[in-house]
DNA sequence: CCTTATTATTGCTATATAGCAATAGTGTTT
DNA sequence: AAACACTATTGCTATATAGCAATAATAAGG
């Protein structure tokens, strides 16, 4: 079989018009590229280059075996050219498995947001929440909720908070407990990023859609809001610790709320993900 | 600076679908195919094989980079193809340095005939005597005469017998004996492969064009017509060994006779000698 | 003409590599 | 379900290689 050995250094020596020179360009010693050189010329049975001390220059074959040479050092240079380009200008496909409704209502928009950011970059998420296999569905990473089972993928903890429901005394006074989570939606709701509540209803996580007359992204002024009797708050219980705490807020459908558990990245074991799972993963993990 | 280190084995695993077809096909070992790949995939910072036991196939990235490297590699074969054939076709140019009246008659027409035999080849022979440069002049090799002087050429022994001008007894009495090689011109010569015969002449060697009645490119045709008086012929001095030693003939301008010198061929010391070179040699060792 | 600087080659040695063998995983056959 | 055959990876070791340094050759400068 055909090897490439010492082609770089041929058309390094060829082009720079001695070993030395070659040597500097490629960092490497004289020696390597005398005996890289002298291996080649062994292989094919001849003299590429002709050579006293101080004076190199190609003979006959050597200078149509250069020529070629020269295009496959250059067609090498394009090749890792492309694939380093295509690493860092994330196109091709983002492939995601991604079950449940937390993922649905978290993890996709914020993907969807990532993939705008990226134009040539497309993003395949599959809500189904079997059992994928990485390499055959060519999956780049998965959210999983709960305990992890397969240890030989790397887990990467995405969100690990529970979010709780809360109103203010006055509130409730007024406007009565509401007794379960499908009440909801006969009462006011200050809406932070989603309006799409988790609670866990028999055994089960189930999102109730939930509708009021103030919104804000901001958390602060979220726990403000909800202080002044606007409604019924819906945030990370750490958010709500203190106002908790003194009894400025009261819990609301607490036996509803879902136990604290983790929600996972998990990926291959492989030493080079794709640079724009890696990506991905980290908008993910900052932003959620 | 680019590497084509592992792209063989990553071209090869790509086209048989696994590791250890790729590794029979290379002649190597699978852990020899692991390694390489894993290292490309290292340089490259991205995973060119999806694989999980036993099974492999290309990523995205590593599709299109396959394409690229097959180009490579494919390249690589027709170049490594065509320097081959070049090698034993005899193509190109022979540049031979042969200096004074022996390479004049005796090399050059052998050498003619050696191109007749390869028609791609070109012979060119440079007569001028002065020193070459094997490298700055791309000669292959030289033909030199007497105590060479450079001892880091490669000499081989091309021919070693001094020629001789003889008579016979009769010719000499009837026409007498020159005294310089210039009468030869109003003698009869009987010519053998070459009218231009050498002689030492003031410690030069000089040639001397000479005419007569009979040719023949048979040794012992012109030792015959010599002993019958039909002129002075030329020949080296072992074909007329016999004939002087019984006084059948007798020497004719010995003190212009040149030392017993040999020609030599020469050429660089270097582990490659064109095919063509060498196989000019050889002919011309063989055929002188 | 002598000295200096730079070159290419090669002996020698520390380091990287190729192959062997062990290991773990998986598809096929019984 | 168990045994078998084949796969890819990796620890370990003998061997090949890359770099250092010595050597010889040559071009350039004083």
């Amino acid at each position: 079989m055909d090897s490439f050995e010492g082609i770089v250094e041929f058309v390094a020596v060829a082009e720079r018009g001695g070993f030395s020179a070659a040597a500097r360009q490629l960092a490497c010693s004289t020696s390597h590229v005398s005996r890289q050189v002298a291996k080649l010329e062994a292989r094919l049975g001849c003299v590429l280059l002709a050579r006293s001390t101080r004076l190199v220059s190609l003979t006959e074959s050597g200078t149509a075996y250069y020529q070629q040479c020269k295009e496959l050092v250059t067609g090498l240079q394009q090749a890792n050219e492309q694939i380093n380009q295509q690493q860092f200008h994330l196109n091709g496909t983002l492939r995601v498995s991604a079950a449940g409704g937390f993922a649905e209502q978290f993890v996709a928009p914020l993907l969807m947001k990532f993939a705008q950011q990226h134009p040539e970059l497309t993003v395949n998420i599959d809500f189904d929440s079997r059992m994928v296999n990485f390499v055959e569905d060519s999956i780049d990473f998965a959210v999983r909720y709960g305990e992890l089972t397969d240890s030989s993928l790397i887990a990467r903890k995405l969100v690990s908070r529970p979010m709780v429901a809360v109103a203010s005394p006055d509130y409730i006074q007024q406007n009565g407990t509401p007794q379960h989570p499908n009440q909801l939606k006969n009462h006011s709701c200050i809406i932070s990023n989603n309006d799409h509540w988790l609670f866990n209803i028999d055994g089960t996580q189930q999102s109730i859609k939930v509708s009021g007359r103030w919104r804000s992204n901001n958390s602060n002024a979220v726990v403000n809001a909800c202080q002044h009797g606007l409604g019924i708050a819906y945030l990370p219980k750490s958010s709500f610790e203190n106002t908790i705490n003194n009894n400025q807020l009261v819990p609301v459908l607490e036996a509803f709320w879902g136990k604290a558990a983790t929600s996972w990245i998990v990926y291959q074991n492989r030493q080079f993900l794709p640079l724009r799972a890696k990506m991905a993963i980290d908008y993910l993990i900052d932003n959620i």
